[in-house]
DNA sequence: CCAGCCATAGGACGCGGGACCCATTCTCCT
DNA sequence: AGGAGAATGGGTCCCGCGTCCTATGGCTGG
């Protein structure tokens, strides 16, 4: 479990991204802090592993807070707004092992936070997007990797709670037996016992929203 | 329900903030978009109640994307980094209804979403901070509030996936009559079917995670 | 004090769900 | 050409689940 912290003033970005990080398996927010201050107070509570640091912060700038934390401490990335060589520069020089747009996917933060939590300097690396490319997990175990696009699709009826197989059949316009057979798949490649178990997971794995 | 849409080419925010409206009771995320074009098409797909709005995006801009879109649309809030008295009255002209700082509190942005949703009008409102106060709390179902603590402990293991009457009546240290009696109640209270349905609707009501 | 709610427990009943069989048709890959 | 897997549909069997009804003890508020 990778132990963060996140600093940033912008609140709908600092509770959004928090949330989102925690929801994948192997990271931890463990604080969370508005300024260049609080980072520094929460960086010495909590010891995280690794801190996202935004560059543009009222009373303390990222930059500034960054050269105030210790030597040997959590390694840090700059997620910036615009990005900009010179900050980029910067940074590095302020002890940055990594330097983000706030344009950059979910899944290339997670990757770039293990890639850093792994020793990586992401900013001095002769190829960052292979090192980042080492440490992408798949968002999927392998159970749910082998459903087939019929099953996902009954799934997330399940999900969204379309759960007798009468209904589920009238939906998908194919009879109680194969919905049945579906679901027995389902149940082997998820290794569960019911639909009520079924669809827990398929919220879990986040295939309660959006198709495919 | 309210059906919600978040424009933002900051995928870090967007998804993150798409995750954490997601987790409140009476919000659901239906769509993102990475810029204007994308939120144009997804409203016409997805006809949301509420849409968030960046107002700085590549290709389309936020104002533009507001006037593109159908008049008696869904309600819009504009949100912004910098607040700038001239954007907001141009936000206004455009038929914007709301009008937020990046910096704002999750909680504040969820009772501005709630407030438009209801009709209100943040920028004309005599009093907006009342306005938002009368929506700070979320709307739980009146069902999901008449549940027991008894019935909340059942529900959690529910959502948890223990969800045989056995497996049941074991964590609770009670007999299967028993298990089978809080269920039927639970299922009158959520208005539910079976406990599959009664599982999905735990999670949505956020009683999966931690205590209370 | 007693009415009302909650947690507990039991009985009886009918239908649906899950387990284990099977077959047919397609498509895709070798 | 052949094989693997996916999607479809069918049959049988039995236990579990959901429904209805009843009951008792404990707590609480009017």
């Amino acid at each position: 479990m990778i132990r963060i912290i996140i600093a940033d003033d912008h609140r709908l970005l600092l509770e959004g991204l928090a949330q989102a990080l925690d929801g994948i398996p192997d990271l931890e927010v463990v604080a969370t802090a508005n300024d260049g201050a609080e980072l520094i107070e929460a960086v010495d509570t909590h010891q995280p592993d690794v801190v996202l640091l935004d560059i543009e912060m009222p009373k303390l700038t990222g930059i500034q807070a960054l050269r105030k934390l210790p030597d040997g401490g959590p390694a840090t990335i700059m997620v910036t707004m615009h990005t900009d060589d010179d900050q980029r520069r910067r940074a590095q020089t302020a002890g940055a092992v990594g330097f983000l747009s706030k344009a950059t996917p979910l899944p290339d933060l997670a990757a770039a936070v293990r890639a850093v939590n792994a020793g990586h300097n992401l900013l001095t690396a002769d190829d960052p997007d292979e090192v980042m490319d080492d440490h992408r997990q798949p968002v999927l175990d392998e159970g749910a990797a082998a459903l087939t696009a019929r099953e996902k699709e009954l799934l997330q009826l399940l999900a969204s709670g379309v759960t007798s197989t009468e209904d589920l059949s009238d939906r998908l316009f194919i009879s109680h037996k194969t919905v049945k057979n579906h679901l027995a798949n389902i149940y082997e490649k998820l290794a569960v016992a019911d639909r009520a178990q079924a669809a827990v997971e398929a919220i879990r794995l986040g295939l309660h929203r959006k198709d495919q």
